[in-house]
DNA sequence: CTTGTGGTGCAACTCGATTGCAAAGATTAT
DNA sequence: ATAATCTTTGCAATCGAGTTGCACCACAAG
C-alpha cells in the first residue's frame, strides 16, 4: 500500500494539511466515503475545503466516484495505477441494509458491446443487495 | 407497443388525469426523463403530483428509477412483462455530450459472480460516453 | 345526502452540493 | 529578506432537486 505521501507525489498533486488527512482518511476505511462521512471523521476540517479536496484528487486521479444511488456521492481511492479508463472501471456493490458501498476489484468485468457508434468513456456500475454481514 | 390505459389497468394503478399525461409523456420519449424534465414538458402539472406519481409509478413497476451521476433521477417506462427484478436488468447509457440516458434493453448483461455471501437484489449500471448522435 | 378515500396544487422545507469572499499560507520574482 | 502573486482554507450564504404538510376537490361507499 502506498502511502499518502507518495500517492500525492506520483499524481504531482501538493501535499498540504487538508489533503493529507483526507486522503489518509479515504485510505484508511474499506467503504467508499462520502463528503459527509469524511465530514464527521474529520471534525476539524471544515466542509467546503473537504469538498474542494475531493475535487482536486478526483481531477488528478487520486479517488474515483461512485454514485450508489444513497443520494451521496461517494468516493474510494483508485488502484495503484489506475488511470480512471474504461479498462480501470470494476464493479460496486452497495448494502441496502447497512448502506455500505464496496469497490468490488476482484469481480471480473464484462466487455460490454455497444450498439453501433456509442463509445464508452467512463462507467458507473453499482450491484445492489446484501453485504457478507447483513445477509445472515 | 402497449397504450396508458393498458399499462396502468395491467398494474392495478387507477387512470387519473396526472398520471395519464405522465406515463403518455414517459411513452413518447425515446430517453429517460428526470422530474424536471417532465415538470418542463407538463406545464399545467404541479411537480409535486408528477413526483408523486412517479413514485407511485415505481412502486407499482411501471417505470423503473436510473441514477446516470447527473445528479438526476431519471425515470422509463418499464419493458413490458418487466418485475424489474435482476433478470431484468439492463445497461444504461448516459451521454457525456447531450445530457440523455438511454436504456439499452439489447445489450446483453452478464451475470455477476459476487463474493462469498453478497446477495444481488437490484443493480443500477450506467455506461457514459457519446451517443451515436454525438459521436462523430 | 353524508362520509370517507385518494389525488392534486400550493407553499414551505430539507439537505447535500456548491460558490463568493476574505484571510492565511506558500511560492516566485525583485 | 521583502514584495508581489498564486493557492489553499474557513466561513457564510446560496442553489436546487427532492420531499412533505395541508387544504381543497373528485369520486365512491354507505
Amino acid at each position: 500500500m502506498q502511502t499518502v505521501d507518495e500517492i500525492l507525489k506520483i499524481k504531482n498533486v501538493k501535499n498540504t494539511a487538508v489533503r493529507t488527512v483526507v486522503l489518509r482518511h479515504l485510505l484508511s476505511q474499506e467503504k467508499a466515503q462520502s463528503l459527509k462521512d469524511i465530514e464527521n471523521a474529520l471534525i476539524y476540517t471544515d466542509r467546503s475545503s473537504i469538498f474542494r479536496t475531493l475535487k482536486t484528487f478526483e481531477e488528478n486521479k487520486i479517488i474515483h466516484s461512485i454514485e450508489d444511488g444513497s443520494g451521496m456521492i461517494k468516493y474510494a481511492v483508485c488502484a495503484e495505477g489506475c488511470n480512471c479508463d474504461p479498462k480501470d472501471l470494476h464493479y460496486h456493490f452497495y448494502c441496502n441494509n447497512c448502506n455500505k458501498t464496496f469497490c468490488l476489484f476482484d469481480v471480473p468485468f464484462q466487455n460490454i458491446e455497444l450498439p453501433e457508434n456509442f463509445k464508452i468513456q467512463q462507467a458507473n456500475m453499482v450491484v445492489k443487495g446484501l453485504c457478507n454481514n447483513c445477509n445472515k
